[in-house]
DNA sequence: AATCATTTTTTAAACGCTCATTTAATTATT
DNA sequence: AATAATTAAATGAGCGTTTAAAAAATGATT
C-alpha cells in the first residue's frame, strides 16, 4: 500500500511549486506566496512544512540532486566500457527528466548564490567534489594522468556552460542534441594528441 | 589637461565599490549603503549620481564589458593568424585585467538575474550575439562548416563555465593557467578529426 | 584677497513598501 | 474528542528611494 502521507505529498508539491515559481520570477525575486499560489496554497503553509524559505530551497536542490543521482545510476548500470561511462555523465545531466528550463533556471540561480550562504555552500562543496571524483574515475581508464585533470576541468566546465547558456534562454532545451554535442566533446578529448603546441 | 569632473570620479569610485560590494554579500543581498560605505559615502549618493541600484548595477556591467572589449582589441591588434585571433577571445577573457574574483563574481550573479529585468537582459542579449559573432568569425578560417557550430557552442559553454566554477571558488583565479588550458581545448577542437563515431 | 551669492555635492532622517515569519483561530481529518 | 492542516491577519525588520537641509565648492564682484 503506497498510500502517501499528507506531509510527502505537500513536500513533494512545494517542491514542484518552487521551481515553477523560481523559473517564473527569479531566485531571490521570487516569493513565498507566489510559491505557494503556485498549487492553490498559502505562504504560511510552506513554513508550516519547511520551517523557512531557505529551507525550501535547500530541500528544492537536494531533490534536484537526487533525480541527478538516480538517473547517473540507471546509465552507469548499463555502460558497457569506459567511454560508455564516461559518458554516463552527461547523459543524466541532459536526461529528459533532469534536462528542463525550470530545472536549469533553479539550478544555476541556485549555485550562483551558493557562495554566500553557509548552508547552501555546504551542499555545492558536497556536490561538486562528487562530480569531480566521477569525472577522475570514469576518466582515469581513458587519458593518460597528466592530461586527465586538464581534460577533466574542460568537460566540467564544459557541462556548467551549457546549464549556464541555457539558464539564459539563448539556447533552446533540447536534450538530444545537448547530448549529441557533448558527445562529439567526449571524442575530441579522448582523441587527443599529446603534446601539439602551436 | 586630464583634470577630471567630480561626476567621473564618483562614478568611477562607485563602480568599483559595487564590484567589491557584490564579490562580498552577492548580487541581491547587498545593499545600497554597503556599496556606499565601501568608499565611505552614504546610499543617497549613489542615487545621486545613478539614479537607482538598478542603474547602478547596469553600469557597473557596462563598465565590465568596456574592459573585455578594449582588452580583446589589443589582442586582436598583435594576431597574426586566425589561430591567434581565435585565442584573443580567451586571452581577453583571461586577462589578468578582467579575470578577478570581483569580477567574476559580479559576471556570473549579473547573467544569472539578466532573464528577469527586461533591462538586464537587453545588455545580455547585446553582448551575447557579439560574442557568438566574434567565435564565429575567428572560427570560419578553421574549422569546416558542418562543425562550425558545434565547435563554437562547445568553446562558448567552456567560456561560460570556466566564470561559473571560478565564482564559486573552487577554482582559485590564476589567469595564466586558465589561458594555458583554452589553448589546449582550442587545440583539441581544431584538430578535430571530422567524423569518428563510437 | 575677501566677501557673498549661487550652484554642486553630501547627508540624515523620514517614507513607504515588500516580504518572511509568527500567532491565533478555523477547518479538516482521524 | 483530539490531532493535523490551513489560513487570515498581525508583526516587524530591511531596504530603496525621496526630501529637505547642511556643507562644500565655485565664481563673480569688490
Amino acid at each position: 500500500m503506497t498510500r502517501k502521507k499528507i506531509r510527502d505529498i505537500r513536500h513533494e508539491e512545494f517542491i514542484v511549486a518552487a521551481l515553477e515559481a523560481t523559473h517564473k520570477r527569479g531566485f531571490h525575486a521570487v516569493t513565498m506566496s507566489e510559491i505557494a499560489a503556485e498549487i492553490g496554497a498559502t505562504a504560511a503553509s510552506i513554513n508550516y512544512y519547511f520551517g523557512s524559505k531557505d529551507q525550501l530551497m535547500f530541500e528544492t536542490m537536494r531533490h534536484l540532486l537526487r533525480i541527478l543521482g538516480a538517473t547517473h545510476k540507471q546509465y552507469l548500470d548499463v555502460a558497457l566500457d569506459p567511454k560508455d561511462r564516461l559518458r554516463a555523465i552527461f547523459d543524466a545531466h541532459f536526461d529528459p527528466r533532469f534536462f528542463t528550463p525550470q530545472h536549469c533556471s533553479f539550478w544555476v540561480q541556485f549555485w550562483s548564490a551558493a557562495p554566500y550562504s553557509a548552508h547552501l555552500e555546504r551542499l555545492h562543496r558536497i556536490n561538486q567534489s562528487r562530480v569531480k571524483s566521477h569525472f577522475r574515475a570514469e576518466l582515469a581508464p581513458l587519458v593518460p594522468a597528466p592530461f586527465r585533470e586538464t581534460m577533466r576541468r574542460i568537460l566540467q566546465s564544459y557541462l556548467d556552460g551549457v546549464w549556464l547558456s541555457v539558464a539564459q534562454a539563448d539556447r533552446d532545451i533540447d536534450p538530444r542534441h545537448a547530448r549529441q554535442e557533448a558527445r562529439a566533446l567526449i571524442e575530441l578529448v579522448l582523441s587527443a594528441e599529446v603534446g601539439s603546441p602551436n
